[in-house]
DNA sequence: GTGGCTGCAAAATGTTTGCACGGAT
DNA sequence: ATCCGTGCAAACATTTTGCAGCCAC
């Protein structure tokens, strides 16, 4: 049985409030102007039963730390390779991938996550 | 200039013998059997070196450290999330969603990665 | 009242870095 | 002779965990 407790509130609440891709470390600070008293290992576990349950999204980026995504439904992402920008792809996520590799492979096929990365184009400028 | 050390061709001769997707720690361990000195700081140096090189190529996996890959060419990979198992996927490369995705956004997009996700064979059986 | 959740600190994990020395060029 | 690469240890970044008390149920 899960509890309803304040801190999870204001981790989701963080989470959804943020335009961006925020990683743990930026949630835990925009909770503390608030309630300083949040502890980043709470907002750790927060984060991580949250996106168990599917309220949000864990995001593996290559060469730093993991984000959290607000929205829920499957998309891509791009990092740019030069100055690190992360940002949303708005491509439709490709359904058909997932029963073509399961076919390949006979694993059971839940999801699939793609990265791109490039130069931005602030970075490709220079 | 780079040179060409012992302890460089360990590394890559390790990686390319690996015939799944060794993580730098495992790399570590192998060449210490034969060779004891060897300092996982060097390790992890000429890896990275090897990756800048595209000799070898780096993979970001969910929830887990690092791994390398022998196949330079790009592919995709699945990772099973009740047991961990990684491994390749046989699917072609397409090209096309990197320049798709570069009309899109304006990035001048480098490559993609996929990360598919399911159950593996054994753990579906369970 | 109970047991899931918290804050804190410590530990664990994965990776990088400063430094003096040694070896490839 | 140069100076890049090494081993070592320490630092760093990110994430998890042990524990005693607390609070939502």
């Amino acid at each position: 049985m899960r509890r309803n407790t304040i801190q999870r509130q204001l981790v989701y609440t963080a989470v959804q409030n943020s335009k961006s891709h925020p990683t743990a470390d930026e949630i835990y600070n925009t909770i503390k102007e608030s309630y300083p008293d949040i502890s980043l290992a709470t907002v750790y576990r927060n984060l991580n039963l949250l996106a168990q349950d599917s309220e949000i999204r864990k995001i593996s980026v290559p060469d730093s730390a993991d984000r959290f995504d607000h929205t829920v439904k499957p998309h891509y992402h791009i990092k740019c390779t030069c100055c690190g920008r992360f940002e949303d792809i708005v491509t439709r996520y490709m359904d058909q991938l997932d029963s073509a590799v399961a076919e390949d492979t006979s694993y059971l096929v839940e999801s699939h996550d793609i990265v791109f990365q490039g130069l931005c184009p602030r970075c490709s400028r220079a």
